[in-house]
RNA sequence: GGGGACUUAGCUCAGUUGGUAGAGCACCUGCUUUGCAAGCAGGGGGUCAGGGGUUCGACCCCCCUAGUCUCCA
C-alpha cells in the first residue's frame, strides 16, 4: 500500500468518526520554544495544556515532523528518519481510553475493502504502564487481542508528560511483528528489532508535579478534563505494509534511493557502507525539500542551519559515493515526484525550493574546492613532520574554518596513507559545543509562564475592532500585576489590562503595536505596549496616569490617530517595497521579516547578492511610482486556499487562521495575508526613500527606509548636505562628483609631486654633506641633520643616496630629521663597513636611547628616532663617537 | 546567539620575533613576429577593507567597525 494511500485511509477513517480534518501545520513551529515541529502533536500543546480552549472535541490530523537530533544514526538503523509524518487523533475532553482504543484497533485491523489497513490480528502486540489495569481490561473488551500478547512497562517507556508540572499520563503502545526472521520470539520487552512500535496511544489523564526526571515526580490528581494524544508513525507503517526494509525503502524514499545509486554507479544492497550513504542521501534530500518548501532557508542561525547541515550532508555522501558533479537538480526533482501526491504544494513552489538547493549545492562545492587546497597543505606538513595521521587541531581547523567534512577528510588523508586523531577532533567539537551550550544557558530568558493567560482566554478571545474605529468601549475582564492576577489598579502603577474588545492593534506582523490611551471617568491609562501572550487575547501594557482602574469596569480605548496614520503608513508602504523588489529582482526575492512603525519600515528579504546603487534606485522609483498611482488599498477576508489560488502571497513563519485577510494594493498589484493596519490609497503613504541596505548573514538581506514625513525629512538633510558641498567646492550639483574626484586626484598628484620636489631639493644638498664627510682611518663618515621633512621615507632615501656616493669604500651615513615633533633617524653602512664590523643597528639603538626612543633594523640599514627633538645634536655628537670607535 | 578564518595592484594570490610591499595574469610603450595562454625589453598601477591604539617605526601586535566564508547551539 504506498503511504500517500495509508494517509487518505487514516484521516477518512477518523472522520467518518466525527473527528476535525486538520491540516498540516508548518514545520516551522509556532511554539518559539521549539525549533520544528518535532511531533503530531505539537500544534495541539495550547489546547492539551487548557491555555486555549479546543475549537473542536475530536481531531486528526497527519502532520510533517523533523528530528535532527539523531541525524548521525541516518541510514544506518531502520528507522531514524530526520523527516517523517505522524498521524493523529486527539480528543479534548471527549471521548478517552476505551474509543482510543477501538479505534486504533479497528483501523489496523478492519479489512481493506471497508477502509481499514487490513492488517492480520496475530501480528499485533501491545504494551501497556504497568499499574494501568484500566488498559488492559480495555484493551481486552475492544480487541481480540490475547492477554499474552499484552506486557507491562514501567515509567520510563510507558508514561508521558512534558517534563514539567501539567498534564501527565500512562500510555499504551502498538508493536507489529515483523517475523522470526528479524529476531527472538518474546515481544518488545525481548526484541525491539522485530517488534516495531508503530502507535502510541497517550492518555493524559493526571496533573503531575514538580519533579527531576523522565520517571520521579509527584501525581496530584486526576485532571479535570481529560485529553487523547497518539501517533502513528505514517513511514513505520508504510515500511511494514510495502514489506521493505526499513524506511528509505518506501515509495516516498526509495526513488532517490535508486537515483542516488544510478548516478554513482552503486548497486543498493551490495556493501553497507554505500547502503548507509545511499539512504542518507535519500533521507536527507527529502527532509531538505520539505522545509525548504515551508520556507526554511540554508542560513548560520538555527532553522536555517539545520537545512544547510542537511544540503552539505547529501553532497558529501555524494562525494564519498563518488559523485563530483551537481546532482540536486536531479535528486531534488526525484524527491518532490515522490512527495507531491501527498503534499501537492511542493510541485507548484519547486522552482523555488530547486534553486534553494542548487544555490547552496553550488556555494558548498565552492567551499569543498578551497578546503582541498587547505587539506593538501595539511597534508603535506603532516607528511613533512613524519606523522602517521593527520593532528585533531588540523582536523578540527578543515572541519570549523573551512567547513570540511571530517569523513571527506579521514578518506582523501586515507589515500595518502595517512591516518586521522579523530579522538582529539571529537574533544575539540565537544568543547565548541559546550562554549555554544553555555552562551545559550546564560542567555535564555526566564521562559515566560503563559498560564496567568489561560484562566482570561477561556473566558473568550479579545474582540479586535481596530480596523473601523479607532475608539472602542469595553469592559475590564482581566488585570495582571508582576505577573500576578489583582482585582484593582491604582495611580503610578504599571500593569497589564485585558478587555473583552480593543481598538489597539498588538504588535504582530511586523507590526508596531498601537500607542494612546484606555479611559474613563477620571481615569487615564497610558498605553505603553499591546501584545497577544496567547493566540486570540489582547493585554496592554499601561501605565496608570490618573485615578484607578477595578475589575468589570467600562473603559473607552482611544488609540492616537496621529500614531494610527503613521503605523498605517508605514505597514502599506512595507507592502509596496515588497511588491516593487519581487517586480524589480524577481518572486525569489521573498520578504523573511519585517518591523514597522510611524515614519520607519525594515525589511529582510532572501537574496544572496548586494543590491547595486541602480537596483536600490529602481525598486525606490518603483515603490514611489506606486504610490503616486493613487491604487486602492482593500482587505478582505477569505479561506487560506481561495487566498492561495487568488495569487496572494503567504510569508513563511506565519501562522494563519482559518479566516485569512488579504490586503490588496492596487488590485493583482500586491496581494499579502496581512492581518495590519493600512491606509485606504497608496498615496496616502506619501513618500518611501530608502535609507540602507546591509546584509544579514549568508542568503538574506535588509532594506530599511524611511516613510512619510520622515521620508521628507532625512531628503531634506541629505540635500543640505549637497548644497553645503556644492557651496565649499564652488561648483553646480551636477558637476559635484566630477570635482570631488578630480580634487582627491589633483591632491593626490600634489602630494606626490611635492614630496618629489622637496626630495628633489634635499638632493641639491647632496653634494655638499658628502663634502663634509669625515674619516676615521678607511671610514668615512656623515653625520647630519637635515630639519623639517614630510615623512621618515624622505630621510631613508636621501640616507641611501648619500651611502651610494660613498660606495664602494667604506662609509657609514647617519641622517637625522625632524618629522611630526619627533626625530627620524637613519643610519646606512656600505659593503666594506660592514665588513668591518659596523652594523648601523646598533648605531642607531645607541643615538635613539638618547633621544627617548628606540630603534633597529638590519646591518646594511636601520631607522630609529625619538621625541626629544633637543637631545639631537647630542645624539650625533655621541653617535659620531661611536662610529669613530 | 557563541567561536574560528579571510579582506594586499584590474584578477588570482605571496609577504620570514615589526625595519624600503612583491609574483603571475591583465594593461600601456617599443622591438621582434604573425599557429592558439606568442616572445623580449621597458613602464604605469597600492590609503595593504575602514577607524583607533601600542611603537622611533605597523601589511604584520592590540581594540572597534564593515563585508565575505565557516563551525556549533
Amino acid at each position: 500500500m504506498k503511504t500517500a494511500e495509508i494517509r487518505r485511509r487514516w484521516l477518512d477513517y477518523f472522520a467518518s468518526k466525527d473527528h476535525e480534518v486538520v491540516p498540516s501545520a508548518s514545520l516551522i513551529s509556532e511554539d518559539p520554544t521549539l525549533m520544528f515541529t518535532v511531533a503530531g502533536m505539537v500544534p495541539f500543546i495550547p489546547y492539551m495544556t487548557g491555555l486555549v480552549p479546543a475549537p473542536y472535541k475530536r481531531a486528526t490530523s497527519v502532520q510533517k515532523c523533523v528530528r535532527t537530533l539523531d541525524i548521525e544514526e541516518v541510514g544506518k538503523t531502520t528507522r531514524h528518519g530526520t523527516f517523517f509524518q505522524m498521524n493523529g487523533n486527539f480528543s479534548f475532553g471527549d471521548y478517552f481510553k476505551k474509543d482510543a482504543i477501538s479505534y486504533a484497533w479497528e483501523f489496523l485491523t478492519s479489512s481493506r475493502e471497508s477502509g481499514g489497513l487490513g492488517i492480520d490480528p496475530e501480528r499485533l502486540w501491545v504494551t501497556v504502564y504497568e499499574d494501568d489495569e484500566e488498559s488492559i481490561k480495555l484493551w481486552r473488551e475492544q480487541s481480540s487481542i490475547p492477554l499474552e500478547r499484552i506486557q507491562k512497562r514501567g515509567m520510563k517507556d510507558n508514561y508521558w508528560s512534558t517534563g514539567q508540572p501539567g498534564p501527565a499520563g500512562p500510555c499504551s503502545e502498538i508493536y507489529f511483528d515483523r517475523g522470526p526472521s528479524y529476531g527472538v520470539e518474546g515481544g518488545p520487552e525481548a526484541d525491539e528489532d522485530r517488534y516495531i512500535e508503530i502507535w502510541n496511544l497517550v492518555f493524559m489523564q493526571f496533573e503531575r508535579g514538580e519533579g527531576t526526571g523522565k520517571d520521579s515526580f509527584e501525581i496530584l490528581g486526576e485532571l479535570p478534563s481529560k485529553n487523547i494524544d497518539t501517533g502513528m508513525g505514517l513511514e513505520r507503517v508504510a515500511f511494514l505494509l510495502q514489506e521493505v526494509d526499513n524506511l528509505y525503502e518506501i515509495d516516498e524514499v526509495r526513488p532517490v534511493l535508486d537515483l542516488a545509486a544510478k548516478l554513482s554507479g552503486k548497486t543498493y544492497g551490495e556493501k553497507e557502507e554505500d547502503d548507509v550513504r545511499l539512504r542518507v542521501v535519500a533521507d536527507h534530500v527529502r527532509s531538505a525539500l520539505m522545509l525548504i518548501g515551508d520556507g526554511v532557508t540554508p542560513a548560520n542561525d538555527a532553522r536555517g542551519y539545520v537545512v544547510r547541515r542537511l544540503l552539505r550532508r547529501v553532497v558529501r555522501a555524494m562525494r564519498l559515493l563518488g559523485v563530483e558533479a551537481p546532482v540536486f537538480k536531479k535528486l531534488f526533482t526525484a524527491s518532490k515526484d515522490a512527495m507531491k501526491e501527498s503534499y501537492p504544494e511542493l510541485d507548484k513552489d519547486f522552482e523555488r525550493i530547486l534553486r534553494t538547493a542548487v544555490n547552496e549545492e553550488e556555494a558548498f562545492l565552492r567551499t569543498l574546492n578551497s578546503g582541498l587546497l587547505v587539506l593538501d597543505e595539511e597534508i603535506s606538513k603532516a607528511k613533512g613532520s613524519k606523522a602517521k595521521a593527520l593532528t585533531g587541531d588540523s582536523v578540527f581547523l578543515l572541519h570549523d574554518t573551512y567547513g570540511f567534512p571530517v569523513d571527506l577528510t579521514f578518506e582523501i588523508a586515507q589515500e595518502a596513507g595517512l591516518g586521522i586523531d579523530r579522538d582529539k577532533f571529537t574533544s575539540l567539537m565537544n568543547i565548541q559545543r559546550q562554549r555554544a551550550k553555555d552562551d545559550a544557558k546564560q542567555k535564555r530568558s526566564t521562559n515566560a509562564d503563559l498560564s496567568v493567560y489561560g484562566e482570561f482566554r477561556s473566558l473568550g478571545t479579545t474582540k479586535f475592532t481596530g480596523y473601523e474605529s479607532l475608539r472602542s468601549s469595553a469592559k475590564v475582564v482581566g488585570l495582571i500585576r508582576d505577573g500576578q492576577v489583582v482585582k484593582s489598579l491604582a495611580q503610578g502603577e504599571t500593569a497589564e489590562v485585558i478587555l473583552d474588545e480593543t481598538s489597539f492593534y498588538a504588535e504582530s506582523g511586523g507590526q508596531d503595536s498601537d500607542s494612546g490611551f484606555i479611559v474613563a471617568d477620571s481615569v487615564v491609562l497610558e498605553v505603553l505596549d499591546v501584545q497577544k501572550p496567547v493566540k486570540g487575547l489582547v493585554s496592554h501594557s499601561v501605565l496608570v496616569k490618573q485615578g484607578g482602574l477595578g475589575l468589570g469596569d467600562k473603559v473607552a480605548t482611544e488609540v492616537s490617530a496621529d500614531w494610527r496614520l503613521g503605523a498605517a503608513q508605514a505597514h502599506s508602504a512595507t507592502h509596496v517595497v515588497h511588491a516593487a523588489l519581487r517586480q524589480v529582482l524577481g518572486p525569489q526575492a521573498l520578504q523573511s521579516g519585517s518591523y514597522n512603525k510611524p515614519g520607519y519600515l525594515r525589511l529582510d528579504f532572501s537574496w544572496s547578492e548586494q543590491l547595486s546603487q541602480a537596483t536600490k534606485t529602481e525598486i525606490e522609483e518603483v515603490t514611489n511610482l506606486a504610490i503616486r498611482q493613487d491604487l486602492a488599498v482593500s482587505a478582505r477576508f477569505m479561506s487560506v486556499q481561495e487566498a492561495k489560488d487568488f495569487g496572494a502571497v503567504a510569508l513563511f513563519g506565519e501562522t494563519y487562521d482559518e479566516s485569512v485577510r488579504v490586503i490588496q494594493i492596487g488590485g493583482p498589484w500586491s496581494r499579502e495575508l496581512c492581518g495590519g493596519t493600512h491606509v485606504s490609497r497608496s498615496s496616502q503613504v506619501g513618500l518611501v526613500s530608502l535609507m540602507g541596505e546591509a546584509s544579514v548573514g549568508s542568503g538574506s538581506r535588509r532594506l530599511e527606509a524611511y516613510v512619510g514625513f520622515e521620508a521628507f525629512q532625512f531628503l531634506a538633510t541629505e540635500r543640505a548636505l549637497v548644497a553645503t558641498l556644492t557651496d565649499s567646492l564652488k561648483v553646480p550639483r551636477e558637476q559635484l562628483i566630477e570635482k570631488i574626484n578630480s580634487t582627491v586626484e589633483e591632491l593626490r598628484q600634489a602630494q606626490k609631486t611635492l614630496s618629489a620636489l622637496s626630495m628633489e631639493q634635499l638632493m641639491t644638498r647632496l653634494p655638499m654633506i658628502i663634502e663634509k664627510a669625515k674619516s676615521v682611518g678607511s671610514t668615512k663618515f656623515v653625520v647630519e641633520n637635515i630639519g623639517q621633512v614630510d615623512s621618515a621615507e624622505q630621510v631613508r632615501e636621501f640616507a641611501v643616496a648619500v651611502r651610494e656616493k660613498l660606495e664602494p669604500g667604506s662609509g657609514v651615513v647617519a641622517i637625522a630629521g625632524e618629522c611630526a615633533g619627533k626625530v627620524v633617524l637613519l643610519v646606512a653602512t656600505t659593503n666594506k663597513a660592514r665588513a668591518a664590523g659596523i652594523g648601523a643597528g646598533k648605531l642607531v639603538k645607541e643615538a635613539s636611547e638618547i633621544l627617548g626612543g628606540g630603534g633597529g633594523g638590519k646591518d646594511d640599514i636601520a631607522q630609529g628616532g625619538g621625541p626629544k627633538t633637543s637631545e639631537l645634536a647630542k645624539a650625533l655628537i655621541a653617535l659620531e663617537k661611536s662610529i669613530a670607535g
